[in-house]
DNA sequence: GTCATCATGTAAGCCGTTACATGATTGC
DNA sequence: GCAATCATGTAACGGCTTACATGATGAC
């Protein structure tokens, strides 16, 4: 989950832990966002692993963002001034191409749970996959969907009380509107190639 | 939330672990479900704790009785049998008065989370409660998913491609629905009292 | 007689959280 | 100079899962 966040945040740009952050509560909401407590060793580890590598935030070239954040201009701007360190040292990291591979690996992972979170943050990032291999996946979160719709159409036993059937039915309702939801992503995928297909491969 | 499932099932009437699972697992889905290896320890730390107690229950598909008389009934009919238990020894609980505050208790917390998950749990549980605790929940995630909505609102930074943004879009249209659904559980509680409803939402 | 189901439990481990510790930079 | 924010990390702990262990009962 947080390995998946981590290295689809990294496919579009080198990073530091804090604005990893915050661009990863940005697209899965701020609700299931990670915690600092998670995040830097899950770097650490991805480090160690190589998947992800360290890129220098203070050298030249265009590394971190355009955040719009004057704080970082003028860390980097420090930094180049030479001598002692600017900001605490930020450590920003760039993908890999073995985390190229983890990360598609993590997306189409059939073994990784199916619930809604999961297929929200592997959306978020889907990006990053070819055409076909993106298919595959909103295909296969479109057939688990089909399934709870068909279980939960098929078991009436009756819940208990009003909130309990009111639950059951809005539950049913936010299925059925999840399998609408996909299946336009998947009508999405077929037709329309205009500007988005080139432009997310690479 | 283990526990709030385990006491919540039990206030209708007592069951054994394997039966509870099943209950459960049918009121907040079958994706949602505890394991036993959660299951177990958490009834015997309830019962510890004094929130739960044994009865003892022989029979098969037969639930335990509300009147309690029976429940007698089949614990000496299995007797009758001979001495060794009927099935492998099975365990049923009966919920306490301790176990009757902390589920209110559970219900009432403010300081649990506040995702779909946790709302989908109580409100399956609500039914224990009193009408005016019970409206108290209800507002409390209205609030909430007030708040969000606003929030997702607010921010406008356009996600990158279109699988985050039709994620996010996807997000906030569900949480509108959400709301909606909350606020007609809300309505359905005030019943014709209409100073209640307006005085307690402002 | 063996298989599926019912039934209870333990052990190891994953994945994440909160709380704590540290320190630089910016704005007032 | 003081607070808020930026920035990185560690330690302790928590809740839940999987895999394992055990055993009874009924159906075929």
């Amino acid at each position: 989950m947080l390995e998946l966040a981590i290295l689809g945040s990294l496919k579009e740009q080198p990073l530091h832990g804090y604005e990893l952050k915050k661009r990863v509560a940005e697209t899965i909401g701020p609700n299931a966002a990670m915690s600092f407590g998670s995040l830097y060793p899950a770097l650490r580890r991805l480090e160690r692993d190589g998947a992800i590598a360290v890129v220098d935030a203070g050298g030249t070239g265009t590394p971190i963002p355009a955040t719009g954040s004057l704080s970082g201009d003028l860390a980097a701007a420090r930094l180049r001034r030479g001598g002692k360190p600017g900001r605490r040292a930020r450590k920003a990291y760039e993908i890999t191409p073995r985390g190229d591979e983890r990360l598609r690996a993590l997306l189409l992972d059939p073994d990784s749970p199916d619930d809604d979170r999961t297929f929200a943050m592997k959306l978020a990032f889907c990006g990053a996959l070819d055409p076909a291999a993106r298919l595959q996946l909103l295909q296969r979160r479109r057939a688990n969907l089909a399934d709870d719709l068909a279980r939960a159409r098929q078991q009436r036993p009756t819940p208990r009380d009003r909130y309990a059937r009111s639950l059951v039915e809005h539950r049913t309702e936010s299925v059925e509107r999840d399998l609408e939801w996909v299946d336009s992503l998947i009508a999405a995928e077929g037709g329309d190639n205009s500007e988005n297909l080139g432009a997310a491969a690479s």
